[in-house]
DNA sequence: TCCATATTTAACCATATGGTTAAATATGGA
DNA sequence: TCCATATTTAACCATATGGTTAAATATGGA
């Protein structure tokens, strides 16, 4: 069930499915709690999370009541990997590519 | 008139709209031009590179009859930079993105 | 057993999207 | 001037999208 271009970029079109995700960033999440913070309905962001798992962005796992929401590392490669190569590496200049490989490297080592 | 993220990655899922800038990476374009692969109406093809436009990925200029349409270059450059950031700097491992530095560098030496 | 909690499903609604055909518009060139 | 070419605009249509509320479902716990 590999998720299309179409369903990851359209996805990702949505701020709040993109606020869902930065939030899923932290930690894994009750659908619920994912809820809290957006002035909406819950059957509105059980939707949004369907389509966020759809796309290959999410995973959801059933724990009793609870249906705990977790990112799903490699979700957006497929769409980085089109973006990169359509951008033929210019997107973002090289010098902030070198700096954020430093950067993470950086981090790497401090763990 | 910046394009917000969700004109661009809006724009970015349809399969139509990402061929057409797959074909605008070779060269600019007349309108009835970038219509000729398709099997669609020419109404059609033109709301879709309106919708290009407003999302920043193309522009066009009107000479004669013609309207030329060309890639902006930096029209991706908003989403790749969400996109890295999200994906803090692990989306494609670091490794490929060395290759991919070092392979820019060599064909920018190259020219 | 029975209520509370967590979530989804169903039915609905307004607006957006992606397409069509027909007509309008503007420019080029004989 | 008048036709051809290039493109957009208008009117339309079916389906998708993003939201709602009410009801259904399933599990946890007293």
């Amino acid at each position: 069930m590999q998720a299309t271009l179409d369903e990851l970029f359209s996805a990702l079109s949505d701020n709040t499915r993109r606020k869902i995700l930065i939030m899923l960033l932290e930690d894994d999440m009750a659908v619920t709690d994912v809820a809290d913070p957006f002035d909406m309905s819950l059957p509105a962001i059980s939707k949004h999370l369907n389509i966020l798992s759809n796309a290959g962005l999410i995973t959801q796992e059933k724990r009793g009541r609870v249906n705990w929401c977790k990112l799903e590392p490699d979700g957006l490669r497929d769409a980085s990997v089109w973006m990169l190569g359509f951008g033929q590496f210019d997107i973002l200049d090289i010098e902030s590519l070198e700096k954020l490989i430093e950067a993470h490297i950086d981090l790497t080592q401090a763990n």
